[in-house]
DNA sequence: CTAAACATACTAACATGTTAGTTGACACAT
DNA sequence: ATGTGTCAACTAACATGTTAGTATGTTTAG
């Protein structure tokens, strides 16, 4: 038996900036996203420690915060796991995503200036090259960018990291559609629709414009418990 | 001059359960929402790790979750503070709380049980004892019962976790308004609108009964910033 | 052969020593 | 009197030593 020492799929720590805590979080937290570390890989300081070339201070002080946002289970004592994904928790990030957002749209609606709307028909050409080329990853972006924007338009600077918390698990889950993204043409058009309403002003429409948009995840990501079931938690 | 050594008002961390570092972070967190230490009190990790007799890695941990949910003000190398109330953070926690209590409410209107109802029920006539004894604080808690049912009541049990952390600033302004609440029975009323369409399964009224309550909330909360300006940021 | 108890190795949690950046006071030049 | 440079004291950030709880593998009793 050859000792296998599996390094961790981890990026480089020296091309980040702030303090060593928050470096580590940042390299820690994109492996996890991007399941590079699937769920249930065993995350220990010390190799991270090592492997990084930091102490165990600041990677305890980056896993208490993974831990706080659910991204790392913690098993006192005995070691740290990267978290699996739960279907309940899924569906609650999607009840909160949807509030939010739909929250956003309706204020945008009523708020949007010219140039806001420039912007984002800017994303929607791009959007639409995007998938003509059949460039997956980056409609990816772009789609994530348009929502984005719209958060940023209600003028609230917070509004959109605290999204970004809600829906982490979200996210994380999303990645795991990108090879079949056979949907980007219909995302598309939904989100011209969103569009339309916001240039017409009509907060009532672009609310259920994007309700219907936001509900096509949730059914494309119940059945990947069947196909992914290794990284989901046991029901 | 006598060298005051000014104790910190905080509670007893004895009294507690979890690591020691969750106790810390729960002490600390109290006399913040608490307002015992007030906006701007500096926090020294060291007169902290004297005073509750543990060492400064459980105290690193707990200032750490503090300062993600924005309660203090970490300085690098410097000093640590109690947070300032701004208006803007308070005008944005107050847009998340109506999306997510708006939606709460308009999913629970379609899903309520009868016994939800009772409980509902029970909880409002508690509100009415405790206005009609003046009991401020009392109302204060029940008040707050009320909105948590509602939101425990979606079946996300995550919901109520993530409100709480979107108005912790909020929470935490609205103690400022405790001594002059003759507005309880007010409340008191519109909670009883709430209840009267969450009977009827009318979401629409639920809803529209629920942001006329939540949007009376800032505007008390407005006029605090000139009555205890130094709570507040320089603007 | 099975199950329980014990020993061992390993981990996170906690304590403490060390480093480096910030602040504020004071001296000094303008 | 005022603005600037230097320095000392203090703080958070980081590194490392220590403790205690958990899991696993082995041994031993039934």
């Amino acid at each position: 038996m050859t000792e296998e020492l599996e390094k961790l799929p981890l990026g480089d720590i020296e091309t980040l900036t702030g303090s060593l805590a928050q470096r580590v979080y940042a390299v820690l937290r994109e492996a996890i996203l991007h399941m590079r570390c699937p769920p249930g890989t065993v995350l220990r300081k010390g190799q991270i420690c090592e492997q990084l070339g930091v102490s165990r201070s600041p990677v305890a002080e980056a896993i208490a915060k993974l831990s706080a946002e659910g991204l790392v289970d913690v098993v006192p004592q005995s070691a740290t796991r990267v978290s699996r994904f739960s279907m309940s928790v899924i569906r609650e990030a999607t009840f909160l995503r949807e509030a939010l957002e739909l929250a956003a749209v309706e204020r945008v609606a009523q708020t949007i200036t010219e140039e806001q709307l420039v912007a984002l028909t800017r994303n929607l050409k791009l959007q639409r090259l995007l998938v003509e080329d059949g460039d997956h990853a980056g409609f990816f972006e772009a789609d994530e960018d348009f929502h984005n924007m719209i958060m940023a338009f209600t003028g609230y600077q917070g509004v959109t990291r605290t999204l970004a918390g809600v829906s982490l698990q979200l996210s994380r889950a999303r990645i795991l559609l990108l090879p079949s993204s056979d949907r980007a043409q219909e995302s598309l058009r939904e989100h011209e629709e969103v569009l339309e309403a916001l240039r017409r002003r009509d907060a009532e429409t672009a609310r259920s414009a994007m309700r219907f948009h936001l509900g096509q995840l949730i059914s494309r990501i119940e059945p990947l418990e069947h196909v992914h079931s290794d990284f989901f938690v046991a029901q």
